[in-house]
DNA sequence: GCATTTTTGCAACATTGTTGTACAATAACT
DNA sequence: AGTTATTGTACAACAATGTTGCAAAAATGC
């Protein structure tokens, strides 16, 4: 499917307005295909509203679009969610890999190991591994 | 050992001087016995200086007296370190537990499973578990 | 095309964290 | 204990990050 209908199909399944701001954010994130940081995201759009851009972001990841990278550092990182997510069921448990090197954080395929802990009720699992990436190991 | 004493000797450990801030920020996360979100500290410590408490968070984050737990929401939480931390080698590499209902982050005993990735060089893990913990699932 | 609803753009505000610097407290050394 | 070098604190000012309210503009449904 080309990368337009893409981006509108997702926008209209989530019953989210397709709009020249939302647009550009997704086309951005399937452009680079990687996690992207809100700086990123702003150096990209230059000509963008900072207020909007945040409420597209929002909107985003409270609709299944994208999801947040917890990071020690604060600066809030995203990625797409799988084309799986809804606005009800995100499913995120898989890892993150954060380079030291290049600062890159990426998603993970593998799923987080379901850890079990008596008395406690787990619902999610977020593992972030650090250190060197594909790239800057070599 | 008296807790007076023991926050002496960790600060002298680290080579930090022994101030009246200082102290009264470490008796703080002796006294809870829990995580604590520079809010917290901010509440409890009201006379004290923000810039002050910054960076005296900052100087026990550097030195292996507290580390930084991640999560998405921002809030910045900290954890008391496990003795055998100092400035070189922190070894963080326990799960946490953030309770959806209390809000309480945890530091739990259990390691993180080591995960190897090919290609990749892992220097940390840092998993984060969401739910309800044991006194909100009760 | 028109009415309804959602989104945007702007201003203003709130929160969070940083930098520079003069002053005060601490530690080390007689 | 007194002196001095060093480190930490308090204050002001700044920078970055995120939020709220509201009028104007755009998108959807008919």
């Amino acid at each position: 499917m080309a990368r337009y209908s893409k981006i509108k199909n997702i926008l209209k399944s989530r019953n989210l307005r397709i709009t020249d701001g939302r647009i550009d954010v997704l086309e951005f994130f399937f452009r680079k295909g990687k996690t992207l940081s809100i700086k990123d995201i702003q150096e990209e759009l230059k000509d963008s509203d900072r207020v909007t851009l945040y409420r597209i972001l929002n909107a985003f990841t409270e609709n299944g679009v994208l999801h947040k990278i917890p990071d020690d550092s604060g600066q809030v990182t995203f990625g797409l969610c799988h084309d799986t997510c809804d606005a009800e069921d995100h499913n995120h448990d898989h890892m993150h890999f954060k380079c030291l090197e290049c600062g890159n954080i990426e998603c993970l395929e593998q799923q987080v190991p379901v850890v079990t802990i008596p008395g406690y009720k787990v619902k999610e699992a977020n593992l972030i591994l650090k250190g060197l990436c594909k790239s800057c190991a070599a």
